[in-house]
DNA sequence: GTCTATATTTCGATAGAC
DNA sequence: GTCTATCGAAATATAGAC
């Protein structure tokens, strides 16, 4: 009788290069929500995931690199909200998919702390993660001002509504709620606040034709 | 003839003790706007003052007591603005102080960057301005809240509003507004917009009883 | 009050063995 | 693919001369 054989203590049949380096990104998004790209060092990443810092750093050459897979998971994670619709939300149901997200989001707190530090620390031009930040706000409005003007076209929403404004403060409000929520989770309802303030909007800005 | 004697060039006569610790917090404040509080390192903040990291830390004991003094001199600049007023605005007219505010604001970019990255480095409870940060959100809910009720019981104000809705929401949004004008300051005119969601919410929660 | 010098960590990154 | 070892730079903070 025999036992398997493990030829070699060395050939850990893992084949976990693929999962090392997806737990790193994972570990990475963590810290990163909690501490900040600048407050989160490549050493603490590398020990949460289990690998030396040079385990850690042959997956990603720099630790800028490590907040690119970071922003580029991140992207793919949600990143069909946005521009993944084959077709693009219209008029106030745009505000709707909103709640729908900031709602999604009151669960993910990990993700909503990524982009309140990143977006802070990413006004920098400097900042590795500035280029992503621009880009991320930069959509948001194309997509929401977008789905605003198809609303005026359409006739529901108000022809004369300032439309450029009512995507910046709509950006704002969702970014501004997150902020609170960060700092007390317990007490902010992010959703409810948001839907709140689009009835709001729709009160305010809604086409009048009833019946 | 003579030049007149510099008497040893040991004796400067400058008394600069308080100017230098009071250079020292500017040039803090500049750099914690830029860079953040993690991003700034104390030698950065010695050099810009004109001083050695050992001369300045003869004025502040450690970087989180400069951080404090820093917290402490932007208190003193714009806290007269909820605290020091004798008599608190009332009903929507705080609504057109903290206009006035986001317009000050908007010419003083340190103050709002030094915000908005303290605010987002703070949310965690381990970082030296996560007490500061919780005072701010809790002054500034209980000013505009204690003055949206006031509006209430003085009949300009709808009396069915959500109080904490609107007090959460209008902070989100003035929060939010900072983050995009750091990111575009010439596209994004802060007080205009604010204005504007004001404008919203007088519509929406003023009391119609015209005439 | 400010300096030079230094102690002590920690950082990001590289070299090379296995 | 992961490790140990190490480098050079930068961080916070302290000691002591002037």
């Amino acid at each position: 009788m025999s036992f398997p054989p493990r030829y070699r203590a060395k050939s850990r049949v893992d084949l976990s290069g693929e999962e090392s380096r997806a737990k790193a990104v994972a570990v990475a998004t963590e810290l990163f929500a909690t501490a900040g790209f600048k407050g989160t060092s490549v050493a603490a990443v590398a020990a949460r995931t289990g690998l030396s810092q040079s385990g850690l750093l042959h997956h990603f050459p720099s630790k800028a690199a490590l907040l690119a897979a970071v922003l580029e998971e991140r992207d793919r994670e949600d990143g069909d909200f946005l521009t993944g619709t084959t077709t693009p939300p219209l008029g106030w149901a745009a505000f709707d998919s909103l709640t729908a997200l900031v709602a999604r989001n009151s669960t993910r707190p990990h993700l909503v702390g990524l982009f309140v530090r990143l977006a802070a620390e990413g006004t920098e031009p400097s900042h590795p993660a500035h280029a992503w930040v621009q880009q991320h706000y930069a959509s948001m409005r194309t997509w929401l001002a977008e789905a605003v003007r198809t609303g005026q076209k359409s006739g529901e929403i108000a022809a004369d509504a300032p439309v450029e404004t009512l995507v910046r403060t709509t950006i704002a409000v969702i970014d501004g709620l997150q902020q609170q929520w960060l700092l007390q989770p317990e007490d902010v309802a992010m959703a409810a606040e948001f839907e709140a303030f689009t009835d709001t909007l729709r009160a305010r800005w809604s086409t009048v034709d009833a019946g």
